[in-house]
DNA sequence: GCGGATCAC
DNA sequence: TATGGTGATCCGC
């Protein structure tokens, strides 16, 4: 019982060339995976190569011990080595049976993965080194020289002197202290890092204007036109881009350069900072690239999947093949697909536009003194909802599905969700519908003392004005003449490709907006309850006939039975069916418009030759499948 | 669909 | 003394 894990285990077993799995290791110490998990999420941020990180970690443990924190990070620390040793047991249990199957599931889907991958991009991945460090060192000179952190409480970034000294993102300030006396903390200031941002993208739209934003500062483009246009090579545009960015704003950035954006997320950490690192687009170079990539360094594998990989003898990408005939049944599929594709090195080549993508949800949350009594609860549930009115204000989004967080005293997390029976922003609503949430979790958790609230609405529909509503009428807006649409022409086929899936965003959009709108004055007029905002439908309706979408009955929509027609249509109809009935023929499954993640996990990525091999795996990996 | 967990920044 | 906020995805049930 004295195998440990990490860095030491490394140096026991150097080499793991062998086709078979290593052999099974008995359950790592408890206290050193705790002392690894508490150097936090950003450990294999730059800056950190000169660190002792054992000492570091002696730091921190220390300074953490016996904290409400601590013990929590324990209980977690505690049940993943659990989860691992179920792991384990379970790879052993395969082991026995016969994984010939498994291999060749895994061999052909590397064979179909192996046709998708596509060198001919030129993808590069922007960071900007120290970020909010470096933008208030540009106001502040003299904290260039010294250790300096941005955020109070806990660091979201800092620069590269207090990196020397273990100081990282998402590291407690109090800990930060005693890692380096020295250190400087300023307050976050975000619409200054907004400003300065934009300044960046200014320039980044110069070589790609489709380029695609991934956070404050960071970004994709797409550089196989710039380079064409200007007969350059990938490396000498980023290396131009870069010194432009630095030119114009005093920013520094490093950049990775690859053939999809996986690769080249990777790579723009490998000089870091101000630098950048060019992989060519070869697939044996890439191959070998992953070979020795430690799976951490991945976007998407965290604390826990490294730790869960690792405790299977998986420490890099290459190390991922050997085992790939368990993954899919250790980790799930959509885990091992994604694990496939990181040992092949294969990822997006399709930049995203940020105005193209799709918000899911938008919320709120809170850290507070510690709070207990129920009225000094609600009184935080009420602001909370007060807020995330406001948030849906701004946004322009309504939310079919709301959701409670909360977290206890102990860093307990809890969530509950309702869904009221029309979308909601008010905070009036918010509240009245969260409230018994709150409620219920007060009678479930007795003495419930709480650190943290949080309220979110998902399933949202845009509040913004449609074009055309649900039943036809035409509203006056921007974007209504825009296409030349009729009240009832919907000539999707002749519209340009490029239009057509903003085309059917939209229309989805305001279906589903004017559905809501429909849903709630259903709902209300049933209760009685009188809506201001009725009119607001009305005064815009046009002076035409109308022609009724369920029972194709004609007449003015102004006339007074207009509103009771609807109702009684609606009442004999359900709304999931008008939804259905009403969605325009021409909208193929295929053309939708790809959703993407913007910040969060990154969704595992299907690949283009998988769209018509999904049925195939479907039943290949169903239970008892093939 | 719900709740917990993980992940990124 | 003391460990964030926003948004997304995946899994098991």
């Amino acid at each position: 019982m004295t195998a440990s894990r990490d860095t030491d285990d490394a140096a026991q077993n150097p080499q793991q060339t062998s086709d078979r799995p290593r052999p099974l290791r008995t359950p790592s110490n408890e206290h050193d995976s705790l002392k690894y998990h508490l150097l936090g999420p950003s450990l294999t941020k730059a800056g950190q190569d000169t660190v002792d990180q054992h000492k570091v970690s002696e730091v921190i443990y220390n300074a953490s011990k016996g904290s409400k924190f601590f013990n929590n990070e324990e209980v977690k620390d505690k049940n993943l080595t659990e989860k691992i040793t179920k792991i384990l047991a379970k790879r052993r249990q395969l082991e026995q049976l016969d994984v010939a199957s498994d291999l060749r599931r895994a061999d052909d889907y590397i064979a179909e993965l192996e046709l998708t991958r596509d060198l001919s991009q030129a993808i590069v991945h922007i960071d900007c080194d120290a970020f909010y460090a470096a933008v208030e060192e540009l106001d502040r000179p003299e904290l260039k020289d010294v250790p300096m952190a941005v955020g109070k409480g806990v660091l979201t970034t800092c620069n590269y002197h207090a990196r020397r000294f273990g100081c990282r993102s998402g590291m407690a300030g109090f800990v930060a202290m005693k890692l380096c006396p020295q250190l400087i903390c300023v307050p976050m200031n975000f619409a200054k890092y907004s400003a300065k941002a934009d300044e960046v993208r200014e320039v980044l739209a110069l070589y790609d204007p489709g380029f695609e934003s991934a956070s404050c500062d960071e970004a994709y483009l797409n550089l196989t036109k710039y380079c064409e246009d200007h007969s350059m090579d990938p490396q000498e545009a980023v290396s131009q881009l870069r010194a432009e960015v630095h030119e114009k704003t005093k920013i520094t950035v490093s950049a990775g350069i690859a053939a999809n954006a996986k690769l080249a997320k990777i790579c723009s950490n490998q000089n870091k900072p101000n630098g950048q690192f060019y992989l060519p687009s070869d697939r044996q170079t890439i191959i070998d690239f992953m070979k020795t990539m430690p799976t951490r360094k991945v976007n998407g594998i965290g604390r826990v999947f490294e730790r869960e990989l690792d405790a299977i003898g998986v420490k890099t990408c290459g190390d991922i093949y050997a085992h790939r005939a368990y993954l899919s049944q250790l980790f799930g599929q959509k885990a091992f697909q994604f694990l496939m594709q990181c040992y092949l090195g294969l990822g997006r080549t399709t930049i995203q536009r940020a105005e193209d993508y799709e918000r899911k949800s938008v919320g709120t949350e809170t850290t507070f003194k510690e709070l207990q009594s129920p009225d000094a609860l609600r009184d935080k549930l009420r602001h909370i909802a007060e807020e995330l009115e406001g948030d849906l204000k701004r946004t322009e989004y309504k939310g079919r599905t709301l959701c409670i967080k909360i977290k206890l005293y102990t860093y307990e997390v809890h969530t509950r969700q309702t869904t009221p029976p029309f979308a909601i922003h008010k905070a009036d609503d918010l509240y009245k519908y969260s409230l018994p949430m709150l409620e219920k979790l007060m009678k479930e958790i007795p003495n419930m003392r709480l650190r943290l609230m949080g309220l979110r609405v998902t399933h949202i529909v845009t509040t913004k004005k449609p074009g055309i509503d649900f039943f036809g009428r035409v509203k006056i807006s921007a974007t209504a003449t825009k296409n030349t649409t009729t009240a009832n022409g919907r000539d999707w086929e002749v519209w340009p490709e490029e239009e057509f899936e903003e085309a059917a965003r939209q229309e989805r959009n305001d279906e589903m907006n004017e559905l809501e709108k429909l849903s709630q004055e259903y709902e209300q007029q049933q209760q009685h309850i009188v809506d201001t905002d009725g009119k607001t439908d009305q005064e815009t309706v046009a002076e035409e006939q109308w022609t009724c979408p369920i029972c194709a009955l004609q007449q003015p929509p102004n006339d007074a039975t207009f509103n009771a027609h609807i109702d009684f249509c609606l009442s004999k109809q359900t709304i999931k069916e008008v939804v259905k009935s009403t969605t325009p023929p021409t909208l193929d499954a295929s053309k939708t418009v790809q959703k993407k993640g913007k910040r969060g996990r990154p969704k595992i990525e299907t690949l283009a030759s998988e769209q018509q091999a999904r049925e195939k795996r479907r039943a290949f990996f169903s239970p008892g499948g093939a």
